[in-house]
DNA sequence: GTGAAAGCGCTAACAC
DNA sequence: GTGTTAGCGCTTTCAC
């Protein structure tokens, strides 16, 4: 069923069909709620091919990630959805698998009019961000992982303040080696989290130890926390600026026998919903991932449907939530009590 | 940069280029080396649309699920666009958020030849199945929650013998009073569970009550289990369908003052990273979701690109694997010991 | 081996 | 208020 046979059925023209379900102001009430009617019993439905290469606009947007089985990405997935359902918006994902390559080929892949728009974090294995800059025409909105140099939206939530919370608070529940596992160093996530880590020390007095700065990407990082928590001179708290690595820093704990909270605190960016049930509870710093997506969402449609341009170059952070629960508790705070 | 620009740097014609381009037998080699380096030179791209509007065909398969922020469905995500991208073709997702009403109106959407096949899981509301059953001509592919009665692929888990297992395993550690948390009951996944459930208490002769077996849809799943488990003949074991449900039970535990696995011993299907790390450890049992969103991304293509066709009408189940930790742990197996 | 031309289904400028 | 028509960029049949 298309125009061709509904303005036949109808004894009208394609033109007057076509500018009749678009609601145009040229045609009469009669005839719109005729065709409205007709095309509703056939059943017809706008080609999105012939009307996006005439328009020469997709209504579809390009959602590019590490990684879709995550605690985070997860959520923001579903408020980029929620956004675009509501503004008849489609959503394309592909997925970087945290390999550059892939992101060079997928943002090059994007580049024929496939999309209006691309929303996108960044892979930890990006070092080089030509391919980003280069694309001038196409709106783009970063969320999280961001690129800092470039004058395109950014919605991230309050990383270097985080940071500073985390540190502390585990300062503050007695830890003086605090050790920094972050992934890529490349991120600006890691970077800001990190920042924000040496502030805190500095405005504790406490001596910065580069040893205790690990960054664990791809597959290592339970070599490297075994390799971290196996020395003589151990910290005795972890900042763990991602899940995976409070999870495998967990593990590893198990492992040597060490115990969380008692021989070694630990606190980390999470938005796993069992971080409370977890042996011990876990203290997180939760970011408002639906939200973010939303926000991104809601920037990228402004930006592709050109409304206020100029106004977008700007960041947008979400505020995080730190979340106090055992695996940060002070030794002697009041009875051993197991509260949630 | 399109066809006619190309062919125009070329002096060749639009259908000349295109042809090369497309690696036609009817273009001598010279002019497909000199088309295929000015295409890379120019950086060519096809123009998806005049290239699917021509060639009726899109590309592109819509993942239609009920929530991206979800254990099971992170990964078939990932799964499922791991196909995807090794085959060239882009991936739509929809998001259902378990109401037969968006539903619906998705499958409606995708009726227009946007895309050439769709991938489901069916949302826990959904009772009426006749939009799904008009879409005749799309090729379709059902993974996890599927529709029993019709003549289409699907890929589950050993739903079935999973809910004896995990049913066995309870018995097993000693419980007598069994009850079964699923989530709506419309779900195939729900009944097979349940009928698997059912007949395990059976094999042990354990009388079958269904006042334990309840159904949990949508908010209230909490004050349901609460009630559950205040009663005074409350269950000793808990066999939860869904993560979601297994978390709430250790909540209330937590709220009740109920000890896992002393008072209540409890498993679910889960995909979660962290079920090792809960407190107690939690018993589950693992589906491949990588690989049900592969087999099913896979069986897909195959249908959509008319290959063995009537071979494909079947059934692909794997298994899933019961992991047993703590809480379905027998009350006097040896010392207490907490072992993974 | 190469080119001309029709047409996929739609939108929008223009004519009436 | 309605109709005619050009053309979006591509693929493919058919002619040469």
């Amino acid at each position: 069923m298309n125009l061709k046979q509904l303005a036949k059925e109808l004894n009208l023209s394609i033109s007057t069909v076509s500018k009749a379900l678009r609601d145009s102001h040229e045609i009469s009430i009669a005839t719109k709620s005729a065709v409205l009617s007709k095309a509703k019993e056939l059943n017809y439905q706008v080609n999105p091919f012939a009307s996006s290469l005439r328009k020469q606009k997709s209504k579809t947007i390009a959602v590019v990630i590490p990684d879709a089985a995550n605690d985070f990405f997860g959520p923001v997935i579903n408020g980029i959805e929620s956004v675009a359902q509501e503004k008849g918006y489609h959503v394309l994902i592909y997925l970087t698998h945290e390999e550059m390559k892939k992101e060079i080929a997928i943002i090059k892949l994007l580049q024929n009019g496939r999309v209006d728009g691309i929303m996108m974090s960044l892979s930890e294995q990006t070092t080089n961000t030509s391919h980003l800059e280069e694309l001038t025409e196409m709106p783009l909105v970063f969320f999280d992982r961001v690129v800092e140099h470039m004058t395109v939206p950014k919605v991230t939530t309050d990383d270097f303040n985080s940071g500073v919370n985390a540190t502390k608070h585990l300062i503050q529940n007695g830890c003086k080696r605090i050790a920094f596992l972050s992934i890529s160093p490349n991120l600006s996530i890691s970077n800001k989290r990190m920042k924000g880590y040496q502030e805190a020390l500095k405005a504790h007095n406490i001596e910065p130890d580069s040893s205790l700065i690990m960054s664990c990407s791809g597959e290592d990082d339970k070599i490297i926390i075994r390799r971290l928590l196996k020395k003589k001179n151990r910290p005795d708290g972890i900042f763990a600026s991602v899940e995976k690595l409070a999870i495998s820093t967990y593990e590893i704990c198990q492992e040597l026998k060490l115990k969380i909270p008692q021989d070694i605190k630990v606190i980390c960016f999470s938005n796993s919903q069992t971080a409370a049930l977890l042996n011990p509870s876990l203290t997180t710093i939760v970011q408002p991932a639906f939200e973010i997506g939303r926000e991104a969402a809601t920037i990228l449609f402004k930006l592709v449907e050109k409304k206020r341009h100029h106004f977008m170059l700007e960041r947008t952070v979400l505020n995080s939530t730190l979340i106090a629960r055992d695996s940060t508790k002070a030794r002697r705070v009041g009875k051993i009590k197991h509260s949630k």
